[in-house]
DNA sequence: CCTAAATATGCCTTGACAGGAATATTCCCT
DNA sequence: AGGGAATATTCCTGTCAAGGCATATTTAGG
């Protein structure tokens, strides 16, 4: 599963969301969100492989947290299309100049 | 279907590729992908309910082109991890400046 | 009005994924 | 080694989306 379809699950974006505050215990993140274990699990999984998460053992506990550079690949790819609201923006200003001089 | 979720099929991203160059036809963008035109089709009309593309009659064609609107959302979704590398290039920052104050 | 071009829609099949429950695994502690 | 906590995996089922094909709809032009 591609980094797109990965977060097109409402739920894998929660957990995205809870673990941008900061890293989290599965457990944790069972409570954060009203999901059972086994499900939250899964979507890490799919996460995990997908880039997004990393994991590390602490104890008998494991901590998930983000990998930016899956972020970054995201940003990459949203890039060229910012240009698209930019040049907007561009064309609404000059509008507002000529707007401006005629008064 | 949401935003990401519309973004998930591979063929709809190479058809926000095309449009990102300039607004196209169907026809056009038939031949610029190798899918045939109903697929195309339904992959417009997903787009444009999940608002990516807007559509004009243009004689016997359809023009569609990409609507900025629902990148800026995407943009705003993204903004706020965008500290998780931003810290990371300062932690690296960090880094590098104590190795260099060392020699 | 009729035809052809351009596009949209309906239908069907196949595959994949989410959710839930049960079970398996891993790891720590004593 | 045994028990319990934390997490992972498996199996099952319903649902939904993608692809392919046939067909319907719209529009321009003669």
């Amino acid at each position: 599963m591609d980094a797109f379809e990965a977060l097109g699950a409402p739920t894998r974006r929660q957990i995205l969301g809870e673990l941008k505050r900061s890293p989290r215990s599965v457990n944790d993140l069972v409570d954060a969100l009203s999901a059972n274990q086994p499900s939250v699990s899964k979507h890490l999984k799919v996460l995990r492989e997908a880039g997004f998460v990393s994991v590390r053992g602490e104890g008998q506990q494991r901590i998930y947290q983000l990998e930016p550079a899956r972020f970054r690949e995201l940003e990459a790819w949203l890039a060229p299309y910012r240009q698209l609201w930019t040049r907007h923006l561009d064309a609404l200003e000059r509008h507002l100049e000529r707007k401006e001089k005629r008064r």
